[in-house]
RNA sequence: GCGGGCGUAGUUCAGUGGUAGAACAUCAGCUUCCCAAGCUGAGUGUCGAGGGUUCGAUUCCCUUCGCCCGCUCCA
């Protein structure tokens, strides 16, 4: 398979993928598409969105899916009140503190290190706990009895306290703090912010009273129209909302290509629906959002569908799963995340309507501050649905299939290329560079050829280019010899090429050549278009 | 954010303390009746950026930006 440097000088070479702002030197963390890699996205998210919207039934049910539904699109502003991060909990989450121990260069959350006291032989060091440790009592135990160099459970060894967060301690003494894995004490730096959404200021004044996020996640803007949509839209649950929309977010580490970028495409669908047949639907999404992949032609043995465990789950979630690809620039046997698909529950809906949910409480309650008030306050709007036809009002589930992209363009990119041999025009094998893309979301669907430029062959295939342009995307090539011509189409993922040739000037047939097996076969010069459309099935 | 490596033409790379080359690609022409053929010709780089040392820096030093790898992070 392809190193990462084969695909980057490809994408660039080609004018698929750009580093954005290369003129400058780049910018860590954003990238710009070329022409090719335009067309690419571009059919890529129309793919997604007929395959999920444009082109869904609303009078039947699909394969598999538990009753017939309905599917509409929406289109949410990047900005939105602050107010929506603070209760859908991505203020809290994308705003962790911190610390790095300067000795072994590990990060810890500043809020999930826990230790306790000890104190022996004069000296008092708070010791800390892994938060990975299956049993912190016993680690903590042995690390104290290594740092004082006493035997476990000596009675030289004293606990001057209980276990409690690292954030109880301050700054001043973490001096005498001993980190999970240091060999000494003091090793902790402050606590630092690392805010994970980007901010901005909304009108002229650069003040903390105007500060707002760009969206770390288009689903938001769903829950939020959730209410317009069926106000205004004659749809009746189960329903689907589907947004496709750029996200942002200040990765710390922006890394591999565009797999993880700060500036990205989102594709996400929130499907509402009655609480008890959720757990139908989650397995109908689920099912169906890995299921396209394959239909675009991506190889099922670099995909895999992995299901969070129990421990990974949110309580009041019944289900996440991720859709996986083995990108070539990961370790062998490692996977990247391409999709998520989860059962969200009632969280979302509820959290807006009352106020920030805990997602630890069972059943779901409100996060309350010290004064007994919502942490963050919901709408007070009421977001329940009420079914004209049984006269039941329930808060419905919802399951959001979420998918980047620029991720799947990456994977389709990573699927496709292929190095293979075909013969020269001496018939000695040479090796051919060829993107398998699905004739879907090829860039270029068809070349057209003429075979030398001479006799007249260039005219006719002008023709033929001319009354496809308007239909279907093609390229016209005269420069160099065909064979070269071929490899260049190959080389874009072109799946179908059209030459002109010396037959056509007797009987006005054209030759078809298939770019993954070379076939050929003759098509009448007026069939062109339907043959074109037959073999891409659009 | 930490540690290591790297940065020369569109791409892959060579090279030198005296301002740069190859292959492929690109463009033009000739030739060419089916899979990267041949011939002729052309263009391309402020050697990532800024500063320093030096008579002189693409080359040595510092800073910075970017890329890759490992940690960390990844709702």
């Amino acid at each position: 398979m392809a190193t990462l440097s084969e695909i980057t000088s490809l994408c660039k070479r080609r004018g698929f993928i750009f580093q954005s702002s290369e003129l400058y030197g780049g910018i860590n963390g954003f990238w710009d598409y070329g022409p090719l890699g335009t067309e690419l996205k571009r059919n890529i998210r129309q793919a997604w969105w007929r395959d999920m919207v444009s082109w869904h039934n609303p009078l039947l049910a699909p394969a598999g899916a538990p009753a017939a539904f309905a599917m509409v699109g929406i289109e949410t502003s990047v900005i939105m009140n602050p107010q929506v991060w603070k209760v859908s909990g991505h203020y809290d989450l994308f705003q962790d503190l911190m610390v790095d121990c300067r000795e072994t260069k590990l990060r810890y959350r500043y809020d999930q290190l826990r230790g306790r006291w000890a104190e022996a032989r004069g000296r008092k060091i708070f010791i800390t706990a892994d938060p990975d440790a299956e049993d912190e009592f016993d680690f903590v135990s042995r690390r104290a009895s290594k740092l004082f160099k006493v035997p476990t459970g000596s009675p030289e060894l004293k606990w001057a306290s209980d276990f409690m967060s690292l954030s109880q301690i301050a700054v001043e003494d973490f001096v005498g703090v001993l980190a999970p894995q240091a060999q000494a004490p003091g090793t902790l730096s402050e606590p630092r912010e690392f805010n994970l959404m980007f901010k901005t200021y909304v009108g002229a004044l650069t003040s903390e009273e105007h500060a707002a996020y760009l969206r770390p996640e288009t689903a938001q803007g769903i829950f939020l129209n959730f209410k317009n949509v069926i106000d205004s839209s004659r749809v009746r649950l189960p329903l689907g909302i589907a947004q496709i929309g750029k996200s942002f977010r200040n990765e710390i580490t922006p890394r591999q290509f565009t797999f993880r970028s700060r500036e990205f495409e989102q594709m996400e669908i929130e499907f509402f629906c009655h609480p008890s047949t959720s757990e139908a639907w989650y397995r109908y999404w689920r099912d169906r959002r890995l299921r396209w992949y394959f239909d675009l032609g991506i190889k099922p043995a670099n995909v895999r569908l992995r299901e969070h465990d129990k421990r990974e789950l949110s309580h009041y979630s019944r289900g996440t799963a991720d859709i996986e690809y083995a990108f070539p620039f990961l370790p062998a046997g490692d996977f990247g995340e391409l999709e998520g698909v989860a059962h969200r529950g009632d969280f979302d809906l509820r959290s807006h309507m009352e106020g920030k949910l805990d997602p630890n409480s069972n059943p779901l309650l409100v996060e309350r501050d010290s004064a007994g008030q919502p942490r963050w306050r919901g709408s007070g709007k009421n977001l329940a649905y009420r079914d004209e036809r049984t006269n039941e009002t329930y808060i419905p589930h919802v399951i959001e299939p979420s998918a980047g992209v620029d991720r799947a363009l990456l994977a389709f990119i990573c699927d496709a290329m292929q190095t293979d041999e075909a013969p020269d025009d001496t018939g000695t094998l040479r090796q051919r560079s060829v993107l398998r893309l699905s004739p879907r979301l090829a860039p270029v669907k068809v070349a057209v050829l003429p075979l030398v430029r001479k006799d007249g062959m260039p005219e006719i295939a002008r023709d033929i280019h001319n009354a496809l342009v308007r239909h279907v995307a093609v390229q016209y090539d005269e420069k160099d010899a065909i064979g070269r011509r071929y490899r260049r189409a190959d080389e874009i993922g072109t799946p179908l090429c059209i030459t002109v040739d010396g037959q056509t000037l007797r009987d006005n047939t054209v030759t078809f050549r298939n770019r993954d097996d070379l076939s050929q076969w003759r098509v009448h010069v007026n069939d062109c278009e339907a043959e074109v459309r037959r073999f891409i099935g659009a």
